[in-house]
DNA sequence: AGAATCACG
DNA sequence: ACGTACGTGATTCTC
């Protein structure tokens, strides 16, 4: 039997808008709800077995029944341009798989799937109706069956509907149903319905009387009530009500089903749109060959007279890229490229071994002038000992400065964005399979391994371009390819770890837990998981019914913000705290970093270059920058990063270097004096905002104050600040306006932040460096509102991670020149920690001490806070 | 895979 | 009217 499938198009477009996170182009054109369309259409063809397709969208000229009701009550709202600009292409891209669109001037989308539905109905088809409107189920019947797709939890599922699921549902006939609209209205559908009637009051109404008809036949009939009274006021609207939920059948349509057959969608035109729209999850459905856009010739070297050949020609080369293969930290060749036509594929072996083409690379670069390019600098240098001087052209490095918000920065990733050439991923060309010595004989792991090598080749001179207009070359040649080596050294040198110390560490956590465990299980009358937010939810706000059931999205709020108000409410939640804290403490710390300590006692955390959009490092594998400091419990870890013997831990870090930054760039008097006088500025700032004199500002004051300053840098909002200080939005509001009152320039620059941003869609910092923010383009009020205090913030948190990288650099590059043994082992964003050998103590700190305070010029000094220890802990 | 939670700057 | 502080990463639970 045929199969008709009939798409309400707009609503399931709506439906995949509103339902999908914001997803765009490289280039800006957004795309989640083509993706989601996409998704949700193709799951319920295959599931229908679809062989006839109509998808129907409404014209943007206004049909009679916009006009009944905006002649009712003002204008529709449009729909936002992001949801807009996809409308032709999700047309585009149905055309180009075969599947019929069907639109009709003067007919809305709804009335177009009434009458093909009928049609479908008498022609002998098995219809199925999808749309996300409900207004649609009045179509059902015994064989026309009605999908509307749910977004549960992230997961799409399909609700169905025959005629006698409608009734299940609704108590009514899908005929009578719209009579129920008529009665009920639709928020949702712009249908008014009658005031003070809702779903349950509609139904009853209709299972008595049987239609709107009979409602008003009786209506006279029924006793005195407020019901009563609305209908007869409202008759006129229920009628109207109606008419607007009434779905036209006898549209007319100017084709034929055989013209809607569903048949070859993933063609060669299909592909190329999806293509452009980089929707890559797709790509996997097309069976036709990628055209290949990158063509060169494999050569594979696996003997020594090749290779001599090979190398002759390499030194005498201009430029050269390259890329090591490895897998599992174990080195299986190389790639290398110094033309458009022929990758080299080198393959290590008894002869030519690794270290010798090591030494070789290395030689192209210091004897030969030969200029070397790659895409990962940092994850090479544990195989090829490459120092600042060498610049090797990072590809990786060049393309995160300039698109920093990008996931990543691989070679099809690189590809697409700066050559328009679509190359399968790492993942499309390797699955699962595992490399070794005759890997170099399948053509895939071939390609996957020149891919590597010629993509830096051809994009080299392109991103040095790009970084010359953006003005980010001296950032990128002076700043980030120099910090990649000492984020190196750290990543080398890792940290010492007294494991023992860890273990009873943990060992004490674990004894509590159990405790806390059993009195909180005792508390609630029941064992029950207290890790799981939504059984705790329940125990709390159900079963021990306490009051605070506020904040919720997936159910209740179990955070500690919740809890902590209802402290005094309860003696459990007290022991839920401390059983957070502990847990907390030990998976993540205690139980976590033990599996990250090496032989060598140390743990070699990584260090990211290319994650953050503002330009900070992050640290990863562990984590080492957010090891517990605030609580007391939580610093005790602390204890256990120790140096090795003969050495000390130097701890430096700036203080408050992001305000003194704010100070410098706003150029404001009153913050950039209260700096040169090295004042005390959350206190100044209390003494201004509060109109207290100075020496009565006492801790709760200076610890607002400190809050104030702390959402200046933060891209300020009333809501925020009220929240992190449990004080109302109107109070906040007050400080704000006071604190702007006070330091006039600060207000200038970040309005200016924003404004600039807003005309150039990035804001920069000191040093050039530039992040994009295509929030602020956004018509939605909260993401648009986002983009500007992500505007206000990233300039100044920017401007600090970039001097904070340049003193790194300048600490490292003197720890070498002057021969030190000691060595860089951690940045906590604005810390540095140097394990340092005791000799040398003294010069060490000093080094450190002053390359932070003169990393950059600011009018304001960059104050350094040094400690010595034998431990984190001690050192802090 | 994503949400909730919480550790840090 | 909209519903929020900026930037990260790890663990656990849930789907």
């Amino acid at each position: 039997m045929n199969k008709l499938l009939l798409i309400d198009g707009n609503s399931i477009m709506n439906r995949a808008f509103y339902g999908i996170p914001d997803m765009t182009t490289n280039d800006g054109r957004h795309t989640n709800a083509i993706y989601g369309f996409l998704n949700i259409i193709l799951k319920v063809i295959e599931e229908e077995q679809a062989t006839h397709i109509c998808v129907a969208f409404d014209l943007k000229k206004k049909t009679f029944r916009h006009e009944m009701y905006e002649a009712y009550k003002g204008t529709r709202k449009g729909m936002p341009e992001e949801l807009h600009e996809q409308m032709p292409r999700i047309k585009e891209i149905l055309q180009a798989m075969h599947i019929r669109i069907v639109e009709q001037e003067g007919f809305e989308a709804d009335d177009l799937i009434g009458t093909l539905s009928k049609k479908g109905e008498r022609e002998g088809f098995a219809v199925t109706i999808l749309s996300g409107d409900r207004d649609l189920l009045q179509l059902a019947t015994d064989t026309v069956l009605v999908r509307i797709p749910k977004t549960k939890h992230g997961k799409t599922e399909v609700e169905d509907y025959y005629a006698k699921n409608v009734v299940e549902t609704y108590g009514v006939t899908p005929l009578i149903f719209i009579d129920m609209k008529g009665l009920m209205g639709d928020t949702s559908d712009n249908i008014p319905g009658v005031p003070g009637i809702g779903e349950k009051t509609a139904a009853k109404l209709l299972a008595e009387y049987g239609d709107l008809d009979g409602v008003y036949a009786a209506v006279d009939s029924m006793k005195a009530s407020r019901m009563k009274q609305n209908l007869i006021e409202n008759k006129d609207l229920a009628y109207l009500s109606k008419t607007l939920a009434t779905i036209k059948l006898d549209c007319p349509i100017p084709f034929e089903f055989s013209e809607a057959t569903y048949h070859d969608p993933f063609n060669a035109e299909a592909y190329t749109l999806f293509e452009d729209l980089e929707l890559k999850s797709f790509y996997k459905r097309f069976s036709v060959e990628k055209k290949e856009e990158l063509t060169f010739e494999t050569v594979l070297i696996d003997d020594i007279d090749g290779y001599n050949a090979l190398l002759a020609k390499l030194q005498k080369a201009k430029e050269v890229s390259f890329a090591w293969i490895t897998q599992d930290g174990e080195a299986l060749g190389v790639a290398v490229c110094m033309d458009l036509e022929h990758v080299y594929l080198i393959r290590f072996m008894m002869f030519i071994t690794e270290a010798m083409v090591a030494d070789n690379l290395l030689a192209l670069s210091r004897d030969y002038q030969v200029q070397l390019a790659c895409m990962h600098v940092k994850k090479l240098l544990s195989f090829l000992d490459f120092h600042e001087e060498d610049a090797v052209f990072d590809a990786g490095l060049a393309a995160y400065l300039l698109q920093p918000n990008q996931s990543e920065y691989e070679y099809d990733t690189l590809a697409k964005v700066y050559l328009d050439v679509t190359l399968p991923s790492e993942k499309e060309m390797l699955g699962k399979e595992k490399l070794g010595y005759f890997s170099f004989e399948d053509e895939k792991v071939q390609k996957w391994m020149a891919y590597q090598a010629i993509v830096p080749y051809k994009i080299k001179s392109v991103l040095r371009e790009k970084l010359k207009e953006t003005g980010m070359e001296s950032l990128y040649d002076e700043m980030e390819l120099p910090c990649l080596y000492a984020l190196y050294e750290m990543e080398k040198n890792g940290i010492r770890v007294d494991g023992e110390a860890l273990h009873q560490y943990g060992k004490k956590l674990r004894t509590r837990i159990e405790e806390l465990t059993a009195e909180i299980h005792a508390m609630a009358g029941e064992e029950f998981n207290i890790n799981s937010p939504k059984k705790l939810g329940e125990i709390l706000f159900e079963k021990l019914g306490l009051k605070n059931g506020k904040k919720t999205k997936t159910g209740y709020s179990t955070s500690a913000e919740v809890l902590e108000k209802l402290k005094n409410a309860h003696p459990i939640i007290p022991k839920i705290l401390e059983y957070r804290q502990l847990t907390k403490l030990n998976s993540t710390y205690a139980e976590g970093l033990a599996g990250y300590i090496r032989a060598d006692g140390r743990i070699h955390g990584k260090f990211h270059q290319t994650v953050t959009v503002t330009g900070r490092i992050s640290s990863a594998d562990p984590n080492l920058q957010n090891i517990p400091t605030r609580m007391p419990l939580g610093r005790e870890i602390r204890k256990v990063f120790i140096p090795e013997e003969g050495s000390v831990f130097v701890d430096a870090d700036y203080s408050q270097i992001e305000l003194r930054v704010l100070a410098h760039m706003s150029g404001d008097a009153a913050l950039i004096a209260a700096y040169q006088a090295d004042e005390d500025i959350h206190a100044i700032t209390a003494s201004q905002v509060f109109d207290v004199p100075l020496d009565q500002v006492d801790s709760t004051l200076r610890r607002k104050a400190k809050a104030v300053n702390f959402g200046i840098v933060y891209g300020i909002s009333s809501f925020g600040l009220g929240q992190d200080l449990d004080i109302s939005r109107k109070e906040a509001e007050g400080y704000i306006e006071k604190y702007f009152a006070t330091y006039g320039k600060v207000k200038e620059f970040l309005d200016r932040t924003v404004e600039d941003a807003k005309k150039n869609g990035y804001t920069v910092t000191m040093f050039g460096r530039r992040r994009p923010i295509p929030e602020l383009a956004s018509s939605n009020f909260m993401t648009r509102s986002f983009g500007e205090r992500a505007a206000m913030n990233a300039p100044v948190q920017g401007t600090a991670a970039d001097i904070i990288k340049i003193a790194m650099v300048r600490v490292n590059r003197r720890l070498k020149k002057e021969h030190l043994q000691s060595k860089l082992v951690l940045q906590i964003h604005d810390e540095l920690i140097i394990e340092t050998k005791k000799e040398e103590l003294e010069i060490v700190q000093k080094i450190l001490v002053q390359e932070m305070m003169h990393a950059a010029d600011l009018v304001v000094p960059l104050l350094v806070d040094a400690n010595v220890g034998d431990s984190w802990y001690d050192a802090k």
